[in-house]
RNA sequence: GGGCCGUUAGUUUAGCCGGUUAAAACAAUCGCCUGUCACGCGAUAGAGCACGGGUUCGAAUCCCGUACGGCCCGCCA
């Protein structure tokens, strides 16, 4: 071992023991008779001191040592007087006398700071960081994210291998299947003209599992899906896949319930994290239920400013708008801005209204109420002072409120007015920073509203099985059966999603059908068919997003400052370069015809 | 496939309704300094403004295109 200690863990009752610590210089301070090197590891830094007069030698290697430069110090440990403890440092109790230095390597000055006080305030432009990503992983932020990345893998291996779960790798290399994301495909150099895609998750062999009887599952997955990332999306990502036998919908629930509020507590108890979870249980919402009141699947239940539906009050009533709406089977809901009539300017409005027409709203009406009751809107005059007043006392609306609507098709308002109350509540500042609120959404529909090709789309996969009293509807009317799919909603991004999955081979088959599956689609799934019919158990699972969680836990923007090396929006990795062409040799071993860069 | 925003010393930024030597802080280099820990003091060097084209007497500043990066729509069962 080149060292007896880390720079993060010497204490003032070490004072007197010889040490020898390694890490990279952090800083050099040349008081000319005096320099002091903080050493900094892992795991923190130490402060080292050369005094010329007790060695000169040393002094003198000191005296050299650059950012960066990466040493090994021996040296006994000494005490602060109380007037020079650092109470930054974990380690400001102490510091080491550099009897000895060597310097382990040089290094070249660092193309950004890797630590300085002045990090929180400036924003290392993120290009350069994925460039030296090597060197973005010395800077506190992303070592912490990839610790507690860490410590949040661990906490789940040991919850679930404390119940039974077996940890189970699943190939990389399978079969591209139609449906879902765009696959990554991979040359099969045995079988010219064929191709692996790489997993866009384990579905299809955790399924098989359960069927071999492995009847708790798990896996810590990197799935890949060859689409266009985002700011919480990469082609890349690691999914907790966990699969169990012999289950319903509640037992998954109940199971995953209890690992993710144990997680936030483990990290809160260990100071990685400082959130408050808001509700527990965690609340099981209705889909329908959920669309009503928050217009979107994913609420974000950090606040309240839900939405009421208003339909029926307004059935033939003077606004054209509200009327139409109601007449071609449409809905209209409201929601009521709290103290939003002292905040939003005319021009937040008119932001608010240009926002609910991006989600295809033909656009956003609202009433003010002002002082004294006072309605200061558009549409009073059409709406009547009876029916407006009726309105206000249905949303409960008070001075300084103001209710916005949504009337149209129901699919239309319910997401024009779920983005104009997340955006009320970010205006309104009516988000607490330390508050998560967890929630899963469940019942949802087997299908999704809108048939696509002619044909039933699945709202989950086409695994999920739907409620048995709804069996019967997949011939009669399939868009009003419901399944045992469930989400599970944190701050309102969907952070994992499962279901109870089919396992009786009718229904799978039936399910094919509906969603316009060929003959050859079929054939690729035969051998799922094929298993289930030799007594494939009842099962289910879920698969939570780790990025996702971590990035929603450790409050950070986007999903790249939670991965060790993430790819930017185009999918390159910036620091070794991928993805890159490659030599015309390979290509030929694959069958493939060679591609010139640039013909 | 589309929309919006950005790109100025090593870094973070200023300058951008055109005007002659592109400014600052931090980092770097050198010198001085025995108690600093955002050390201090002094000095030095470092960019011609992402790239290409255009407008103009004159472009970091205006226009067009390209590249790269970010956010978003599409896409993501």
């Amino acid at each position: 071992m080149l060292r007896t200690h880390t720079c993060g863990e010497l204490k003032k009752e070490d004072v007197g023991t010889y040490v020898t610590l390694c890490g990279w210089v952090q800083s050099r301070r040349d008081h000319g008779g005096l320099i002091f090197i903080d050493l900094r590891d892992r795991y923190g830094t130490t402060q080292v001191v050369f005094n010329p007069e007790k060695q000169k030698r040393s002094f003198d290697i000191a005296d050299t040592a650059r950012s960066e430069y990466v040493a090994q110090v021996e040296g006994t440990v000494l005490g602060r007087p109380d007037e020079m403890v650092n109470p930054n440092l974990t380690t400001g109790a102490i510091e080491v006398e550099g009897q000895a230095i060597t310097v382990l390597n040089e290094s070249q000055t660092p193309p950004f700071e890797i630590e300085s006080d002045q990090e929180a305030e400036r924003a290392i432009n993120e290009e350069r960081r994925l460039t030296y990503r090597y060197l973005d992983l010395r800077r506190p932020r992303v070592k912490r994210n990839i610790v507690v990345r860490h410590e949040m893998v661990r906490f789940i291996r040991n919850f679930l291998s404390d119940r039974k779960f077996l940890e189970v790798e699943t190939p990389l290399l399978t079969k591209s299947t139609p449906e879902g994301a765009r696959d990554y495909l991979v040359p099969a150099r045995q079988h010219p003209g064929t191709f692996y895609s790489l997993p866009q998750s384990p579905q299809q062999y955790k399924q098989l599992l359960m069927v071999g009887g492995i009847d708790r599952y798990f896996q810590i997955a990197k799935c890949l899906r060859d689409e266009d990332s985002r700011g919480d999306r990469q082609a890349e990502f690691t999914q907790l896949d966990l699969e169990m036998s012999f289950v319903e919908r509640d037992d998954v629930l109940d199971l995953v319930e209890e690992m993710m509020i144990t997680l936030i507590e483990h990290l809160n108890e260990r100071g990685y994290i400082k959130k408050r979870i808001l509700q527990k249980p965690i609340p099981r919402l209705a889909y329908d239920d959920v669309m009503l009141r928050y217009g979107i699947d994913k609420p974000d239940l950090r606040f309240g400013l839900e939405i009421s539906d208003i339909t029926e009050m307004v059935n033939g009533c003077g606004f054209a708008v509200f009327a139409d709406a109601v007449k071609k089977g449409g809905v209209v809901r409201a929601l009521n801005a709290r103290g939003a009539g002292d905040v939003l300017s005319r021009s937040h409005i008119d932001e608010l209204t240009e926002l609910a027409k991006k989600h295809r709203a033909k656009g956003l009406a609202y009433i003010k109420v002002k002082d004294g009751g006072e309605l200061d809107s558009p549409i009073v005059k059409f709406l009547g002072d009876e029916l407006s007043g009726a309105i206000v006392k249905k949303l409960g609306a008070h001075a300084g409120d103001i209710i916005f609507f949504g009337a149209d098709h129901h699919l239309i308002a319910e997401e024009a007015l779920a983005y104009v109350r997340l955006d009320l509540g970010r205006r309104l500042n009516m988000i607490d920073p330390e508050v998560i609120a967890l929630s899963f959404t469940i019942d949802f529909p087997l299908f999704e509203p809108e048939m696509v090709d002619g044909h039933y789309a699945p709202m989950h996969h086409m695994f999920t099985m739907p409620r048995k009293e709804d069996i019967s509807l997949l011939d009669t009317d399939p868009l009003k059966v419901k399944s045992w799919q469930y989400d599970l909603v944190i701050n309102g991004n969907e952070t994992a999603g499962g279901s109870i999955r089919i396992h009786v081979p009718d229904i799978q088959q039936k399910i094919f059908d509906l969603i316009g599956f060929s003959e050859e689609d079929e054939k690729n799934f035969a051998h799922m068919l094929e298993a289930f019919r030799y007594g494939a158990p009842p099962h289910g699972g879920m698969a939570p997003g780790i990025d996702r969680i971590l990035m929603l836990l450790l409050d950070e923007p986007n999903i790249r400052e939670v991965m060790a090396f993430p790819k930017t929006g185009d999918g390159s990795d910036l620091v070794i370069g991928a993805p890159a062409f490659v030599d015309p040799k390979q290509l030929k071993e694959l069958g493939i015809q060679s591609l010139t860069p640039n013909p």
